[in-house]
RNA sequence: GGCGACAUGGCCAAGUGGUAAGGCGAGGGAUUGCAAAUCCCUUAUUCCCCGGUUCGAAUCCGGGUGUCGCCUCCA
């Protein structure tokens, strides 16, 4: 069964052949420093993260890059207004960022390479352009690449070079040939963020790092190539540019984008002011919950951030984390182990199927709905040996699954009362309070005085606590109102 | 102005030639002292509009309309 994936180069979904057919060489445009990133960075780490472990779990052997842009206009910008050195303030950023990544599980790429850690590479590449005739000097000192040599230039983003001319583009660079030229070396002299060149004193364009990352860690061809679809021009279509004149062959032999994250509609981003940074995502919402909502919409889509869809997550995630606290408590009760199945086959089939499907995560959350879906219908059935093997192969399977997109893996009651205790906060109320109307309620209905029974739980529902009785003891948890009070507060 | 993407029930959202997944919501049932949770059933003759291709189209082609992205840094 093999992999299918929407390669933007083709505009098809087609059917992915590595080169090496056990080794997946991976890369993906990363963030530029220059600031705290926000959710939208977030959701395209998670996704290249899982296609990486997807393709590990499909046992191939998978190398992903995936890098930072530390040298930038906006860096320095801003390090100007901080006081701070260029790469100082990239420094800070790269520690922020991992730290964000690490707090939404994302596991590290193999190789996150930094562009001023390349500048030798570039200079050299830079270089190998100029012999080859596709690098020039311009008048300013600067160089630049010459696009219109390259024949097949437009051939990922569909872009006819006679037609961009007429675009709204502002601040031609006044050293270049031809306006659709782009730079590979800007001369200038900023300290801390220039180095030498044969060039004289500056700093790489914006497009040509990746290309020399991703050779120098890669190799001239690899495998897969992604990032935002905002990407796909310029940025991409001019690595295409810069690396198949420098090697004469493929670059990455599949492109693939993802869709982005939007507020009412509108991408968001630093300059409409309309982002939510990781920090505070994950503290208001949880990583986990993020990641759930991700998984909701297929990735060349874009979400449309909004409360009410997040409400809609963790009302599903709660149900979620109810089912496996129900088959914790199943398996203690009737001795089973999980270890003792092995993976369901019929849906260990259908989430590969659905990833195979060029990574079709909304169908993969309808498997693992259907499997919660499975073990809650066993359960209500009566005992039997056989069911408690079907049991535990669901369980098996979701053992192997669900590390991969990383939910549901905590310890359900770890995650509720994480939730309920901030629900409590939220409404000054305390876990000794409601277990003591608990109580209260449950002397009346050993009394059989159930008008007073239920007005007690009449009261603890208007206030958000839902109780549920089973035959010798009840528990509660939040309504639906106040799962949803909470995400709406943020 | 150019390029690209998208438009599916009250809402969210899968589905690239074979007769509309799933979730939320709504209604009914099993269960329950009554509830909640759980499970079962029902809920789009139809996929923005108009043409065309085809035995057959949400899916392909042409033309509209609308939304978004890119053409300046952007995941």
């Amino acid at each position: 069964m093999g992999l299918r994936l929407t390669n933007t180069l083709t505009g098809c979904k087609d059917e992915f052949v590595p080169s090496d057919p056990q080794y997946i060489k991976m890369y993906a445009c990363g963030v530029t420093v220059y600031d705290k990133c926000h959710l939208g960075h977030a959701m395209q780490a998670i996704l290249y993260d899982i296609f990486a472990r997807y393709l590990r779990f499909k046992g191939y052997k998978v190398t992903y890059v995936r890098n930072f842009t530390d040298v930038d206009d906006k860096i320095i910008a801003r390090a100007s207004q901080l006081g701070v050195s260029p790469l100082e303030l990239s420094d800070q950023m790269i520690e922020i960022s991992r730290r964000d990544m690490l707090s939404l599980k994302v596991k590290p790429a193999d190789f996150e390479p930094r562009v001023s850690e390349y500048i030798p590479q570039i200079i050299a590449y830079i270089q190998d352009l100029m012999t080859k005739g596709f690098a020039y000097v311009g008048q300013d000192g600067s160089v630049y690449f010459r696009v219109r040599l390259k024949e097949d230039y437009g051939k990922l983003s569909r872009q006819n070079i006679s037609e961009l001319r007429c675009g709204v583009r502002k601040d031609v660079e006044t050293g270049k040939e031809d306006p659709v030229d782009f730079a590979l070396w800007k001369v200038e002299e900023t300290p801390g963020a220039t180095w030498d060149s044969p060039w004289g004193r500056g700093r790489p364009g914006w497009h040509i790092e990746c290309s020399v990352m991703a050779s120098e860690i890669l190799g001239d061809s690899f495998d897969i190539h992604g990032g935002g679809r905002d990407l796909v021009f310029p940025h991409h279509e001019n690595e295409i540019a810069q690396s198949e004149a420098k090697s004469g062959g493929t670059y990455a032999r599949y492109w693939v984008h993802n869709g982005l994250l939007t507020v009412n509609r509108q991408k968001m981003s630093k300059s409409l002011n309309n982002f939510i940074s990781i920090e505070d995502a994950v503290r208001d919402y949880g990583y986990e919950l993020i990641r759930f909502n991700i998984y909701q919409y297929h990735y060349q889509s874009n979400i449309d951030f909004s409360a009410q869809g997040f409400f809609l997550g963790l009302s599903r995630l709660y149900s979620m984390y109810r089912t496996r606290q129900r088959v914790i408590d199943y398996m203690a009760r009737h001795d089973l182990t999980p270890q003792s199945a092995n993976s369901h086959p019929g849906f260990h089939q259908a989430f590969c199927e659905a990833m195979d499907d060029d990574f079709n995560l909304p169908r993969v959350m309808v498997v693992i709905q259907s499997v919660l879906q499975s073990q809650n219908e066993i359960m209500d059935k009566k005992f039997s040996a056989q069911n408690a093997m079907e049991l535990l192969s669901l369980e098996s399977l979701l053992h192997n699954i669900l590390p991969i997109l990383e939910i549901g893996l905590r310890e359900p009651q770890e995650f509720f009362h994480e939730i309920h205790s901030r629900y409590l906060a939220l409404k000054s109320l305390t876990f000794a309070w409601v277990t003591e109307k608990i109580e209260l309620r449950m002397k009346h209905r050993t009394d059989k005085n159930f008008a007073m029974a239920d007005q007690i739980r009449d009261e603890l529902l208007a206030l958000g606590v839902s109780l549920l009785d089973s035959r010798d003891k009840t528990s509660w948890e939040l309504s639906e109102k106040a799962l949803e009070e909470l995400i709406l507060l943020k």
